[in-house]
DNA sequence: GCCTGTGAACACGTTCACAGCA
DNA sequence: TGCTGTGAACGTGTTCACAGGC
């Protein structure tokens, strides 16, 4: 499932949406997949929204790696991850998992398959651009080295701020961008500048070879088919939290319907 | 139509049960019930997909509205969000909308129904627990008051932060939040905490009617089924991209398909 | 002509229910 | 007797294509 090219809303939720502004860029009408039997043959090519849970799952087992458990059911799986046992173990089949049939998945080969599935065997290097209020806050966030990530490189362009020391790494201008991203081998990059600033950032990230953006700024961007793009908007989750709000006070002004 | 009532963890998926429990509320066809609690046009029951989807549109027309635009086609809305067209009109066909055929919509009607069905009329005050990081980060984003939202407290466990004054709020201790919670007319929470202390939280909020909450915290939380939950969660949009970073080098190695 | 509104077709995602194997 | 793995049914969401009105 290729992303599609122009710029789709990808926030929060679980938001499959595979928003195909044109036509169709990923193969619909015989184009020839990747051959089955493709030696090649890594990934089996997964649903998206599969793919959208497997760090939701991996999350949960490293929780019971961690408790000592060695083996897991499906059910106790998926009520760690919060979804139902039916799906998670559709979404497992897609990995040519191996459970064992009565007894359950053993915990270690599960992160383990799910880390090489996701890519996250190489430690990936990420340029976060922008270190404004929000930027700082995901720069000193500790969570990322233990998940996959780290943080490579901060720049800013604002020249006041340059220089600045942050979680231990220095901002540097946003015009070093690319030789930056090309000696540190960053192909994920995070957008936390303003709005209005953002859709340049983003060019600027395409044409250093940066192929999967982050974006925190509240707005689309505009990036050719091969870059991935996801975007969080608080704003956005909030109205979205809002209007079931909204109809929650609606639907409570009503005569309650049987139980 | 049997929705998994009891206590769903939701977390992740965050979807909002469309709980289906046999109401015919909205317009069954000649079934007219008269007297509605809000006889002006309350909420047709949209998909949960488009409601995911009409802030991105308010966004889109705010921009449009500021650059003097007073009509517009669904083509421009359309890619001013990121969608395709015929996407759009469907969402907008939802709220029976008015738009004029063979010129397009009025800008400002459209953000009038849209901020109307979102409930973003009032002005929702939102509480916001867990002053680290990132907290303090969403604390002074300023994005909210233009967008139906203005942070109302903020709460903290630590007893060294509280005092503290952050973006002209003092931070509170975490006791107090169902006095602060009634006075301050508080539905929504945002959960900005360590995954550790993530459940303790949402369920102290619970216990003051906080019916909507945003976690940030890497982990899953159960509340009951009235509650909604929505997750944003850093690592997991980079394990995501990491997928598609992945499977893209993959597919280099490849021989290219014709493009 | 142009553009909205929408049924119908299609694609995707979820759930069910049971076959198959330890 | 479990519990996994999975086809098939179902439901949701997206896209097409055209009817309807300006």
């Amino acid at each position: 499932m290729s992303q599609q090219r122009s710029e789709r809303p990808a926030g929060s939720d679980s938001r499959p949406a595979r928003s195909a502004a044109g036509l169709s860029a990923d193969g619909s009408p015989g184009h020839g997949l990747p051959e089955r039997g493709a030696p090649a043959s890594e990934l089996p090519d997964l649903p998206e929204a599969t793919v959208a849970r497997l760090p939701e799952y991996l999350r949960a087992l490293h929780v019971l790696a961690d408790g000592g458990g060695d083996v897991v059911s499906s059910e106790e799986l998926a009520q760690a991850a919060g979804v139902n046992s039916a799906k998670l173990r559709k979404d497992l089949s897609y990995l040519r998992s191996n459970g064992t049939r009565g007894v359950g998945y053993d915990v270690g080969q599960l992160i383990d398959k799910i880390e090489h599935v996701l890519g996250l065997n190489q430690h990936r290097a990420v340029a976060l651009v922008g270190v404004g209020n929000l930027g700082q806050a995901l720069a000193g966030y500790g969570g990322f080295g233990s998940r996959g990530f780290h943080i490579a490189a901060l720049f800013d362009a604002d020249p006041t701020r340059v220089g600045d020391r942050i979680a231990g790494l220095s901002v540097r201008h946003i015009d070093e961008l690319a030789e930056v991203v090309a000696t540190e081998h960053i192909a994920i990059a995070v957008i936390a500048t303003p709005a209005h600033a953002a859709q340049a950032v983003a060019d600027a990230l395409v044409d250093c070879g940066v192929t999967s953006i982050l974006n925190f700024a509240p707005c689309v961007l505009s990036v050719p088919e091969n870059v991935d793009v996801r975007k969080v908007d608080l704003a956005i989750e909030l109205q979205i939290l809002s209007f079931h709000e909204h109809r929650k006070s609606t639907l409570t002004a009503l005569p309650e319907a049987i139980s």
